[in-house]
DNA sequence: TTGAAAGCGTTACCAG
DNA sequence: CTGGTAACGCTTTCAA
């Protein structure tokens, strides 16, 4: 991982320019740092052969001397997804209040970039909150012991803190107001990760049960607007009884309007959907899109939070959790 | 810009927790990175002081003495605005089959947001791409001599590369086609930076001209969807005779199209909308929005390439222009 | 398996 | 106004 390829050509340093200009290195250093205390020919001379060096000073050495400002690493695997710019903004807007700053990598949701990432991040920032796929231990061998708070991970952790997601009530809530409002051959549009059916459908299918309903109408989506409308499509045509879906997010539902709409089917009369997350984007279609919806701004905004707390050693156990519930927003859409 | 308030506590070192655990600094650095040669018991114990301690290893002292990576610093006014996203996505992408790291700073579009990000992203970035809303010489004054490429920016610039959106053509194309269907009141929707009309307001201009039209309906209008409704409102209660707008962009179209469709007026048949970047949002609202499209993504992976020329040293002057030119899409509003 | 010494490239602090 | 010397905190030889 080098930056020039081929043969390495040694770093141009603060010596070659001092040398080429036939002054010291701190004089070099004043030019380029705009100090007073300096000669103007000297200084247009050390410019000049700087500029003609490609001198370029390293970051880290000049880090190392001056002072150090916090730096926090903000992991999310998609930034054409709104829910996860959402909660970067949130983080962003935290931090900011502290001090800090906070540099976002996106990992094009491939596990191979967010190893990657994970690997050169450790000599980037202080601390790492974010959205992980890879396993605790995987991600503990590349932390090293650097604080991390991780976001909306499924399954409770045990060596990190994180900020979870609790849909429970939210869910529940969106399929009884389907269930009154006369529904009772609900779908859902699901996204799995590795196979695996989402947190969100065991609280859909638990609901589902409550109500007596059948809850094996579900059909796998990507976490795309497109995706959403080819699930919606599959779900009907095999299940054209359905009146009413649940999604995995509002992408995803939001691509389901889009399909319904095409289809020929009116939201909300002859098609009911409700998603998950209540993004802004859900106020911007038509009908507006009802939501089992969380604060996601609050989300990345705790992350900084505990962040802080971990940083100051004091306080919580290393594995903490915080929490933020989901409750349903009702809309057009149901 | 401290990270720990109130008295500053001597970072701990390396040497602190040497110290501590009995043992040279180079045992420590061997156990910490997972190294071999190190007996079993004297890293357990090196590890437990370090934590103790709450040791954290100076990312700058590391990455001085290791490899370096390239990583370019890209920012940007607004994580919430998706074509923002949809560049920066465009230049991770870009980045990525180069290798580089790319890490993304929001302004939160304020001037002294701005400042404080160029302030510090000189020790964290070996390059800088991005929106700058500040003049080029105090651009200059923080950059010093790092290679950096404007995206975006209107007025050419003398001293900086930049990505520059050409949608002169387009505009007029979207003019012509309104006229042709029959508009002679069409209203614009514009975001001024600054005060200033913005350079899309010159082109509607130049265009209504062309046809004969008052370019005089201009109202200015938040880059937000809300915003973009607020505008519109104002804009048919003073000219109710209005019956196509252009607007600034696709955000303020959308926002547009809501506000259209509360007024009670049918779109495109009441009122005709064009947008202009053509972003991904367009494709999700009813009807989808028409757009003066320009490849978002090209402009980020653009920025990307011409920051590889001026590294390289060979190649282009300092300040060179790429066009992404932009042309008219339509689709169902207008 | 461990430790001593030598840098990495820069800026800060004093002399001159 | 300029230059020497000493850090900054870490990893990497090379000996022991």
């Amino acid at each position: 991982m080098v930056s020039t390829p081929g043969a390495e050509p040694r770093r141009i340093t603060i010596n070659d320019v001092a040398r080429s200009a036939g002054v010291s290195r701190q004089t070099v250093s004043r030019a380029l740092n705009d100090k007073g205390e300096i000669d103007g020919d000297t200084k247009q001379r050390v410019l000049d052969a700087a500029r003609a060096l490609g001198y370029r000073p390293s970051r880290f050495a000049r880090g190392l001397v001056r002072q150090d400002t916090m730096t926090i690493g903000l992991v999310i695997p998609d930034l054409l997804n709104p829910f996860f710019t959402e909660v970067a903004a949130g983080a962003l807007e935290a931090a900011r209040s502290r001090g800090w700053h906070v540099v976002v990598y996106a990992t094009a949701d491939r596990a191979d970039e967010e190893r990657d990432t994970l690997q050169v991040i450790t000599s980037q920032v202080d601390a790492v909150i974010g959205y992980f796929s890879c396993s605790e231990s995987e991600l503990e061998s590349y932390t090293r012991g650097m604080p991390v708070v991780l976001i909306g991970r499924e399954g409770r952790s045990t060596r990190f803190s994180s900020i979870r997601i609790d849909g429970e009530q939210g869910v529940r809530a969106a399929v009884a107001h389907l269930v009154a409002e006369g529904h009772n051959r609900i779908g859902m549009l699901d996204h799995r990760t590795r196979a695996e059916p989402s947190i969100r459908h065991d609280w859909f299918t638990a609901a589902a049960r409550e109500h007596g309903i059948d809850a094996g109408l579900v059909v796998d989506a990507d976490q795309t607007a497109d995706g959403g409308g080819t699930a919606l499509r599959t779900l009907l045509a095999a299940r054209p009884e359905v009146t009413a879906v649940f999604t995995f997010n509002d992408i995803i539902a939001v691509g389901a309007l889009r399909e319904a709409r095409r289809l020929g089917r009116s939201v909300p009369r002859d098609l009911a959907v409700i998603g998950f997350d209540g993004l802004q984007l859900g106020a911007l279609v038509e009908p507006p899109l009802s939501s089992v919806a969380l604060d996601t701004r609050k989300l990345g905004a705790l992350a900084i939070e505990q962040l802080a707390r971990l940083l100051s050693g004091l306080g919580t156990s290393e594995a903490d959790d915080l929490i933020v519930h989901a409750e349903l927003h009702l809309s057009g859409s149901a």
